[in-house]
DNA sequence: CTATTCCCGAGTGAATCACTAGGTATTAGT
DNA sequence: ACTAATACCTAGTGATTCACTCGGGAATAG
């Protein structure tokens, strides 16, 4: 699970592509020039995109691109895995006696934070984002029907 | 917000640290043996983590790395800040008037989501991997003491 | 004194990032 | 049939970052 820029554009260009889905495919020239990518490079993202089903593309005038799938199937973490391939949790994972014996379970432990990470940003999907289209930072509007998302917005009471 | 394996490793050798809290200082060169990585690049990697006092040095034979906070104090979000710096969100950030007008609300979707995840990672400490030692992946023990955490390993019911 | 540790800076090959350049394939409009 | 617009594909490039080596210091326990 990596982050980086990267990652950014691609998650971007997807939102891009879920806020105008009824208004017919999206060129990669309009993402481009919106949000200051080059053409080029983002058709070698939009190649690792389409490569997982992600997007599709439609060839000729007034073609561009369509997401392969509704917005509420589309998560976060899909988009990043497509184009910022995961981390190589290498060094000596799976033979744990690497040293003194008790020590050296971190591998164990970065394993779970890795995998929590994978379950939240799993949990976010492209809908969660265009459903309050204009509606800038929400404020708690509690009892809400889009679940699991504000309590991200909620406690973490005991930490800071 | 990056991530990459430079993350990774800062946050493997702070809990490296956390795990051996009572025991004295921990070195460099056992974690450098014990996780497989170079010592002059952990040695770079602490410089930045002393340097916004995640961990303080102790010098002279016997000496080694403490954690500059008490355990339940330090987030996973502060170390890969520390390390990892984070990602540049420029492109016409601001100034959102790139181009169609009602596209391009991208930018603050983005920071949206970087918030979140930031917020994510703030909740999680180090205590919280230490306090189950040996207990490979925790069953979800309900009522749990530990809030915030649990909460990871629920729903997403609707997604997926 | 000496060995052990942290501390510091400079340099290096490899990989990745973001991009440029130059194509080909498909299709809507005329 | 022609043209323009678009997706699609491959190769290369400078800049940056990654993970590392090397060569030193400075502090301190024994």
């Amino acid at each position: 699970m990596k982050l980086s820029t990267k990652g950014r554009y691609a998650v971007t260009a997807m939102m891009d592509l879920a806020i105008n889905d009824r208004n017919g495919p999206v060129t990669l020239a309009e993402i481009s020039s919106c949000q200051g990518i080059s053409l080029s490079y983002l058709e070698q993202l939009f190649a690792k995109l389409r490569k997982v089903g992600l997007v599709e593309g439609v060839r000729g005038p007034g073609g561009g691109y369509r997401l392969g799938k509704p917005v509420d199937k589309v998560t976060i973490a899909e988009i990043i895995l497509a184009v910022d391939e995961s981390i190589d949790s290498t060094q000596c994972q799976g033979t744990e006696d690497c040293h003194a014996g008790d020590r050296c379970m971190t591998h164990q432990l970065w394993e779970d934070l890795s995998f929590r990470l994978y379950e939240f940003l799993n949990g976010i999907t492209l809908s969660d984002f265009i459903k309050r289209p204009e509606v800038k930072r929400v404020s708690v509007d509690q009892g809400s029907t889009s679940n699991h998302i504000n309590k991200m917005f909620q406690p973490v009471t005991g930490s800071h």
